[in-house]
DNA sequence: CTGAAAGCGCTTACAG
DNA sequence: CTGAAAGCGCTTACAG
């Protein structure tokens, strides 16, 4: 028996010699087009794939068409849980459309993130999802590649690009009001400084509209560590809140951490609510209310972003839904 | 000005042109060989390609070369935060080779996991990662594509493909020894009923070391909510238990939720150990004390054994190294 | 050290 | 409805 490691793999010509047609024909019915093919034709066509176990060679196809049945995703790091879940709800999302996905983390040093772009062009992708902040520049050579891009999470609009979020604004208008309607007057925020980011001006619109004064305001970045940060600066202020908005589930778990550690009771001595609805914000005890992004939507209409364009600048907003824990003060399942 | 978006995109042939030499030249000093190249010939290459801004085309080179410059990572789910976190080590370890890595998460319903990787391998990956159990119909599909292959994490070790993991046997006895030298004599453990993981016999032999009787034994799937439910049972039991061994971060904080919402305090009603080491448990309170696997060290060897293939079958275990936290009832950093 | 040319496995006008 | 053939942009023996 001769060397049968790695056979040759079966070709195109192969499938049509077998069903006793042209090459052609085999691609018209595999790819249903774009000429018609006669039913018999096709059947033994679809034979010839069937017995000789055909797959089409996916880097020939993209070379012929000049696009990969690929999408990329820029993400900053995958490992932050927003981003894990929405990482998965884009790869879902583009498998249903056929597609695969190809994840970038920016979050490395040796290679510039415009490096990775053109990466990630010249294997032919069909488009380009970013879930990350890009400088000017950066943007300005997502533009001039001209392949469809689009922009999703927390980063608001900007000219030029598509882009998919949710309406933070709204979203933590009703949470913090949510804070308020618990009876709390002092209700602080803990978010970024970015300025794409309207989870601040919402925190702020709920106070004005209770005709409270403005809490305790922190910025820290978006991680655990940010959150145990602010946890710490909060315990330790003279006048603690008795209420905090945290612009991210993970924010609010590093700050129960930092509250724990020290034993301040939550909601007891303070109440919180957060921002994402990660699947970890209801396994943090107290279990977290959070205004929750529908990432599958976000998702699914990322991708089509990509496949029907839209102009670009556009940007579309979907609703947060507020989802009640323990950690406001609530308490649900219980004696409701 | 005539149309301009996406401008045909320069090819090698412009550049072979503009340097005034032939096209296989241009490949010679772009790949380094397998031909060399006159110094001023080659300055005169690289300028062409700097002043034309020309960008290889992957799919081209793919078909060429009959591989592309991407490894494909079969993963269940990228959300899972320790996956997430190995995702992010591969996505590094191979990005350091100049390869991207094609993730794959394998949850998904409408499509089996052998269609997964049969799409992997007609994008002509260069390799498979495998983060995930495989049936026997799996791995034979993958052993017979002839594409280099390499199982790694919490799976053990198999028969016809090469696999890296930690030692879940020591790393597991050595926490559970922890625990008991706090002077524990009933310590459960809380893990999965798989057959290939050794955490459970690590857990039984440092117990049969001390002498001590067998502790409680449940088996939970790997997750957030396996743990809860765990934690539940726990807390529930006629005689709960003073110590308990997780088998994952992930089981550990579940287990940290019921407990918080039953009042039950962690170390001093019942200590926790847990194995994995993801950023979280270092977020959580009380902070998990975890036997740390150590990612980047696994990734980088799984490339490697991608692109260097060891004998099918070895198996690669790196050591687990355990963390203290305040979970087990260690005062780290306070009064040491 | 360099070039002309075949070949990788597809897709798709162009004819018939 | 089907086929012969050019072309996608690389790589790499094969000559010189």
């Amino acid at each position: 028996m001769p060397d049968e490691r790695r056979p040759r793999s079966v070709t195109r010509a192969d499938v049509a010699r077998y069903a006793g047609v042209s090459t052609a024909v085999v691609s018209y019915v595999l790819n249903d087009g774009p000429k018609a093919v006669a039913p018999l034709t096709r059947e033994r066509v679809l034979d010839a794939v069937r017995v000789l176990g055909y797959r089409p060679n996916a880097a020939a196809r993209a070379l012929s068409k000049g696009a990969a049945d690929m999408l990329g995703l820029l993400v900053n790091d995958n490992r932050n849980p927003f981003f894990a879940e929405l990482c998965h709800a884009l790869d879902q999302a583009s498998a249903e459309t056929g597609r695969s996905l190809l994840i970038v983390n920016s979050d490395r040093t040796q290679v510039t993130t415009s490096e990775q772009i053109r990466d990630l062009v010249s294997r032919q992708i069909g488009g380009l999802i970013i879930a990350d902040v890009l400088t000017a520049r950066e943007q300005a050579l997502v533009e001039s590649l001209g392949i469809p891009a689009v922009l999703i999470g927390p980063f608001g609009e900007t000219d030029g690009l598509q882009s998919i979020g949710v309406d933070f604004c709204a979203g933590t208008r009703e949470s913090t009001t949510h804070l308020i309607e618990h009876g709390y007057r002092d209700v602080a925020f803990v978010g970024s400084a970015a300025r794409y980011d309207d989870r601040e001006r919402g925190w702020r619109e709920a106070l004005v509209d209770a005709r409270l004064a403005p809490g305790m305001l922190l910025h820290v970045p978006f991680s655990y560590q940010g959150g145990y940060d602010a946890g710490t600066r909060l315990a330790d202020a003279e006048r603690r809140p008795r209420a905090v908005v945290a612009a991210s589930d993970q924010i609010a778990i590093g700050m129960l951490a930092a509250f724990g550690e020290r034993g301040i009771r939550v909601p007891d001595d303070i109440a919180i609510v957060s921002f994402d609805g990660t699947v970890t914000a209801d396994f943090v005890w107290p279990r977290l209310t959070t205004a929750v992004q529908p990432l599958e939507q976000m998702a699914a209409a990322a991708v089509r972003a990509l496949l029907e364009p839209s102009p670009p600048g556009e940007h579309h907003a979907f609703p947060a839904r507020l989802r009640i824990r323990e950690s406001c003060g609530c308490r649900p399942g219980g004696g409701e």
